[in-house]
Parts: structure tokens; C-alpha cells; sequence
DNA sequence: GTCCTTTTAATTGTATACGATAATAGGCAA
DNA sequence: TTGCCTATTATCGTATACAATTAAAAGGAC
């Protein structure tokens, strides 16, 4: 009928969509620094692809922000600027509450249930160490929100979530001091328990609590430096 | 971001950027009928270009929700369902009155002269008679609150109105009843009216009933046939 | 050694070519 | 006719080729 369907469509997998995806979360595991060349050579190379499918890959992701194209110059790692991380922020701090209230009234058990089995990896992870335990952190701290707005049900919110969550990340990769939010697990429990009690605007005030706590934990001054192309991927 | 840019007569101009506008322009403005095949080679016949940037195009088309790409099958211009057309304007009226409360602020002499000169070029187009005059009014409409996020100074929020006002213009093609929100222009103006009052309550209450109006007059059963790919250019 | 010009190399922009997939038409049997 | 199977055609998916642009290097002049 309607583009309502998702369709399986093939068990073959659509390779530029792979591409486009392992790109991104290596961008939001800030494996890929920002300011890093994406040169449509390199990646073709990386992912044993012609540049055609690299550059719709690079050309989805400038529409989510997380890479820039620049004409005849080519593709880089979007570099935020201070004035757009706090549009991010401040754009965050508008949907989030609008989003908690618009799932509130689909929030039954198995929705807690979900909430906390995401919450139980999230501990899992930060009480791990190293580097990739790091990275997983990073995302399964996205995974909680986009969660939220998944319950709301409202496909257009979590699109707008899923392209706010990612540009955070690569906020805090430049601008972030401290390692990870170790008190935002604790603050997602908290929201998730205030969900639990019917307490909408409870879990409301909770989350914009949460964002303060990680904006307040960006130095909108210096630039840090990642790794490189290669390395991204270690290949 | 329409092509509300006056004339970048630049020989230099962008070409792929060009025919995205011209096909987005012509879905919003109903040139194109929703489910209309947009074939690559047809497109790029029409615009004397290579596959190759039509399929840019269309992708970037495609993650605005104006077009949708099926795998081997092709695009085609939009067909919201019935779910989807809900989820547009419930998020718009989740998002416009946060955007009118984020705009307040900026609102001065400067900013109400902007928007009244938008009323008046709709009552102009109002006044006339004619399909390119309801196309154009179609874009004047959408272009009310695209303004209204502007004021707000915060680019994500524009683009976020901007994807969904150009759906919504889709959605009224598809379901829509009466030709155009004639009352819309009305309360477009109440709305002007109550922001140069400092009245941004009123103005969120007017907002949301005005998209309860646009909605109220969707019939969400029937589906409506337009002009083919080649009449939508005159080509 | 520095600055400017010229040449060279590398990278992107666009078109084209070819293989793969799906839609269509034609033929055959029931 | 109707239904099904096969052959054909058209369209999409991806790679490659060539042109255009930019960045870098080499060579002088001062």
C-alpha cells in the first residue's frame, strides 16, 4: 500500500547503507576525529568500494550533520562550532520534555522493562575498562533517548532525536572535559524510575537536569585531536 | 530553505542542488502528483544531466521524506499514509508553539515589519486568480512559519520546520479538501498580532488551532490524482 | 631565505559503461 | 479466456573513465 511498510526487502544487505552507517558510528564513537579528510579514495579503498557509493554515503551523513562537504575540496568529520553546540543543546532541551510527555501515555511495564535492560548494559559497560567498552558507552548513553522517543511512537521525533543524539556526541568528542558521563547513567535511572511512578514532569525535570549536567561539562574552548582515517577502522 | 534566495545568477551555481530544488518545489507546490515514478533517466533528460546527479537528488529528496527510493525499483514522489500524515502534524504542534515561545524573544520592530510582509504578499496571492497563484500560495503559507522559526535564531529547528512544512504541503496535496486555508491567511495575521502584543501565549494558542484547522480539513480516505512528470516542468 | 610564478600531482565533479534486478510481453497449455 | 512460464525490455546498482578544480611542489628572481 503506503511507504508504511518497511520492507525486508533482500537478505543482501545494502552496501552503501553499510558504508554510510559504519561511517557515522565511527564518527559518534569519536573513533574519527573532527576536522578528519573522509577522502572518497581512502574510504572506497577502506570498504573495497567505488567512490560512488562513498560519496552518497558522505553526502546522507552532511544531511545529518555529522560531515561536511566542502565543493571541490571533499568531505570532512563536521567540526561544531560553539555557537551550533549550543543549538544542539537548546534544541534538545525543547524535545526531550516534549518527548517524555508524548510517550508517557504508551509507558506500560514492558516499556520500563526495555528502559531498564538498556539501563543494566549501560552499568555492564561502565563498569569495564578500556577503550572500546568507552566507545560502547558513548553509544548505549544515545541509545537511552532514542529508546525514549522510539515509545512515543512518533517516527518524526526519533528521526530528530537520532540526528540530535549523534551531533551531541560530536560535541562532547571536541568539547568535552571530562571522560563520560559517569553520573548520566545514574540520571537516566533516575528518569526511568520517575517514568515508573507516572511522575511526567518528575522524569521531565530530570532530563533537562541531565542535559545541563552534560553541557556543563563542555569547555567551549579548546579543540581535541583523535584518530585518523585509518585507525578509525583499524584495518 | 527554499528558493526563497533571490537570483545566485552565478554560472558557478551548484547544478545538483538545482535540480533537488526544482523537484522539491514542484512536490510542494503539487506540480507532482504523490506516487508519481520520478525515473533517473527521465529526470535527467529533462534537466539535461547524467543519472548520476539525479540519483543525488533524489536521495537527498528521499531523506527529507519527499521521495521515496524503493531498491531496484526506483523513486518516487512521496505517498504519506494516513499514520504518517498524523505523526506530521502532531509534531507540529508539538514543535510550533516551543518554536513561537524560542522566537519571542528576538521578536522586535524589525522582525513583526518581516512577517507582515509575508501576510501581505499571501493576500496578494490570495486575491488572485489562477493555479500558479495557489501554487504560489501554497509556498507563502509554508513560508509564514518557516520565518517564524528563523526568528528563533536556532538552525535546527528551521530545519526541522523546514522538512516538516514541506510534508505537510505533500500531506494537504494528498488528503487535502478545500483548495487552501483561505482562513489560514486570517489567522496567520492573528498570530503577527498577537506577537507585536508580546501576547506569546495567545499566539501558541492561535498556532495550534490553526493547525488544527489545516488538519480538520484533510479527508484521510480518499486519494487524489495530479499532472504527470513532464506537465509538472512543461518541458 | 623569502616571495612569487609555473608546473605537477592529487582530488573531486560528472558522464558513461556494463552487469544485475525487476517489470513487461508473448506464447503455450488447459 | 485464463493462468503460468519464458523471453525481452527497461531501469536500477555499481564501477570506471575523463574533465575540472584545487592543493602542492619546483624553479627562479630579488
Amino acid at each position: 500500500m503506503t511507504s508504511a511498510n518497511p520492507a525486508p526487502a533482500d537478505n543482501a544487505i545494502d552496501i552503501g547503507a553499510h558504508i554510510r552507517d559504519a561511517i557515522r558510528e565511527a564518527i559518534v564513537e569519536r573513533r574519527l576525529a573532527p576536522g578528519t579528510k573522509l577522502s572518497e579514495n581512502d574510504v572506497g579503498s577502506l570498504f573495497n568500494v567505488s567512490r560512488t557509493l562513498v560519496r552518497a554515503a558522505l553526502q546522507a551523513l552532511s544531511y545529518e550533520g555529522l560531515v561536511n562537504v566542502e565543493k571541490n575540496r571533499g568531505a570532512f568529520v563536521a567540526y561544531p562550532s560553539v555557537t551550533e553546540a549550543q543549538q544542539i543543546f537548546a534544541t534538545r532541551r525543547l524535545l526531550e520534555p516534549v518527548i517524555l510527555r508524548e510517550a508517557a501515555p504508551h509507558i506500560g511495564k514492558a516499556q520500563i522493562k526495555e528502559l531498564r535492560e538498556l539501563l543494566a548494559e549501560e552499568e555492564r559497560l561502565t563498569n569495564q575498562r578500556g577503550a572500546p567498552a568507552r566507545r560502547a558507552e558513548i553509544k548505549a548513553s544515545g541509545d537511552f533517548h532514542l529508546a525514549v522517543a522510539a515509545i512515543s511512537g512518533n517516527a518524526i521525533l526519533m528521526r530528530f532525536m537520532d540526528e540530535l543524539v549523534a551531533r551531541s556526541s560530536l560535541v562532547i568528542a571536541l568539547y568535552g572535559q571530562s571522560v563520560i558521563s559517569s553520573c548520566g547513567h545514574n540520571e537516566h535511572q533516575q528518569i526511568v524510575d520517575a517514568l515508573e511512578k507516572k511522575d511526567v514532569e518528575g522524569a521531565c525535570t530530570l532530563m533537562l537536569r541531565h542535559i545541563d549536567h552534560i553541557e556543563a561539562d563542555l569547555d567551549l574552548r579548546l579543540t581535541k585531536k583523535g584518530g585518523g582515517l585509518r585507525d578509525a577502522f583499524h584495518v
